[in-house]
DNA sequence: CTGTTAGCGCCTTCAC
DNA sequence: GTGAAGGCGCTAACAG
């Protein structure tokens, strides 16, 4: 595999590298004539330019990498294909690189960011994170980093999620609309973008003035601190799951209740406990498109401040007909 | 962003870039107490090796990509994470570079490959490819690939697969065993890797002396030119929706026989027409071990002759109990 | 318009 | 044991 450099281009044209180097790209000072015989020669000898050599002396890779821990599950590859087809209208190439939530290979990982082959990546954060150390360094030393669809607190680096409070608010709005007079929120609070979907359905129904309860785990049963009105009863959870664990673990006290139910993504058309259902659909694309933006704009004004946290809003909710 | 180098490091301690160098690959000639003083300024500094520099003067990235379409189907994530820990035990790291099926994204791709940051590629192939001219031109510069499930005839690329006959006789001998007497082969043609499937159970079937039939779309009747024996029949394809598919469109025919399937890799557990399933599950893992494993060698050692075919056999035939 | 020169960061002879 | 020098392949500033 005797690699073709741009010096055997110019030797056999008589010429000097620069000028190869110019002819190649397309430089607007080069005689059209010795363009078309480098560009020619080139092609003859099967020329590819050495990316590591063109990496060393501009700095930049004009790679980005997405990391994240797999692509089993239905939201990370769903994420991974829209990351990838947001960084094709870009002038970077997109790479994904998981570590499998192994320890040993996210640090080796994170390590290769700032080591000259990628200018950024979007992170897509570990669920049960102990230690960011890598993150922080990173971030410290101002290296372009995105996360998406999470965040971590007092992590400085840019956000690209959902609106939550506000599509919580949606939520909780459609199935008070549906006749729902009682409501458990099955969030919980294990990370920050839980709490807000708390927070967002709180306000919502403070504002409606509808009685809530909120449940940090699906084992523990709820309390009505003074009877509810009389009318079905929503359960509102980030995901189908949840709600049917929920319920599952209740059959007793909701057996008697009419039911509507609410969560984000997608409901995958089980048989449903609940009547309605209505869904918050997160806007992947919306969120990869955002992402890769706003990489894209850190890795080549370095110094320009950037946005802390972009919020984007969820797809129309739509109400599910659940199969019996 | 400001990169520290070894020079940086070098002026720190008073010494020369080369000593700096040496000493950070412990290079046994180094005093050790120089090489301490410089392994601890590189630690203050927070320096790291600029890779692309690395790569240059190597000729080598230490990086090998999988190249494939998408993650979304079960096979491609297993096959990806099953690639991905495999090169866990090399000095190789390996990324994801997904091109789903999109013409141009998978040129781009490919080009990429020769040009100095990849050493080596895992290629899944594309499924309906007409045309592979990228594949053989990095073929004839003795780039290095392996294919991983298929391969694809003429390419003079070494593929590692599946002992597709030994992995379909033995399911046809586990079909006969469980009583079939009859068998309808479904795996098709479109590929020589479910030519070699029909290639093997028709030899296992004329060596037991039972009549089958070979049917290329779910579409088509099979037909007994003579009335086979009596007893169960054997469905027989690469995947459980085929059998499936084809029993759907045959109801009529088959609604008064008894009936037994076998596959390849799963069987998901959903209602069965057929009494008995047996499931021929692929050694992803084993497949991925070796794919890499051929790949670093193909790196590492390029003049010497390469396997053109690594086959690996099947996982124990599993019988599966569907539910009903 | 094209050649000369210098340098990106690192590694590897070759000297001392 | 360490320094000096050269080169990997490419680009960019400076000449002419």
């Amino acid at each position: 595999m005797a690699r073709i450099t741009q010096r055997d281009i110019a030797q056999l044209c008589g010429l000097d590298t620069s000028t190869v180097s110019r002819s190649l790209q397309g430089d607007e000072r080069i005689h059209e004539a010795t363009r078309a015989r480098v560009v020619d020669a080139a092609r003859r000898l099967g020329y590819r330019p050495n990316l590591a050599a063109r990496a060393l002396v501009g700095g930049r890779a004009q790679v980005l990498w997405l990391v994240l821990a797999s692509v089993g599950a239905t939201a990370d590859w769903r994420t991974t294909h829209a990351v990838t087809s947001a960084t094709e209208s870009t002038d970077y190439d997109l790479f994904v690189a998981l570590h499998g939530n192994d320890e040993a290979r996210y640090e080796r990982l994170l390590a290769r960011l700032a080591q000259g082959l990628v200018d950024g990546a979007v992170v897509l954060p570990r669920r049960h994170v102990s230690d960011e150390r890598l993150l922080r360094e990173l971030a410290l030393r101002d290296y372009p980093l995105v996360l998406v669809d999470v965040w971590i607190d007092g992590l400085p680096v840019p956000a690209v999620t959902t609106d939550n409070d506000g599509a919580s608010r949606l939520l909780a709005r459609r199935c008070a609309e549906a006749g729902a007079r009682g409501f458990v929120l099955l969030y919980g609070d294990n990370n920050p973008v839980v709490r807000e979907r708390t927070a967002g359905a709180r306000a919502e129904l403070a504002a409606l003035g509808l009685p809530w309860t909120e449940i940090g785990s699906v084992d523990d049963a709820w309390q009505e601190t003074e009877p509810w009105p009389d009318g079905p009863l929503a359960m509102l959870a980030s995901a189908q799951e949840t709600v049917l664990a929920y319920c599952r673990r209740n059959a007793g006290r909701l057996a008697d209740r009419r039911l509507v139910a609410g969560c984000f993504d997608e409901w995958r058309g089980e048989p449903s406990p609940a009547d309605r259902v209505f869904v918050a659909p997160q806007d992947h694309d919306a969120i990869a498109r955002q992402a890769v933006r706003l990489l894209a704009r850190r890795v080549e004004c370095p110094n320009e401040p950037t946005e802390r946290r972009v919020m984007v809003q969820i797809k129309p909710i739509e109400e599910v007909v659940p199969r019996f």
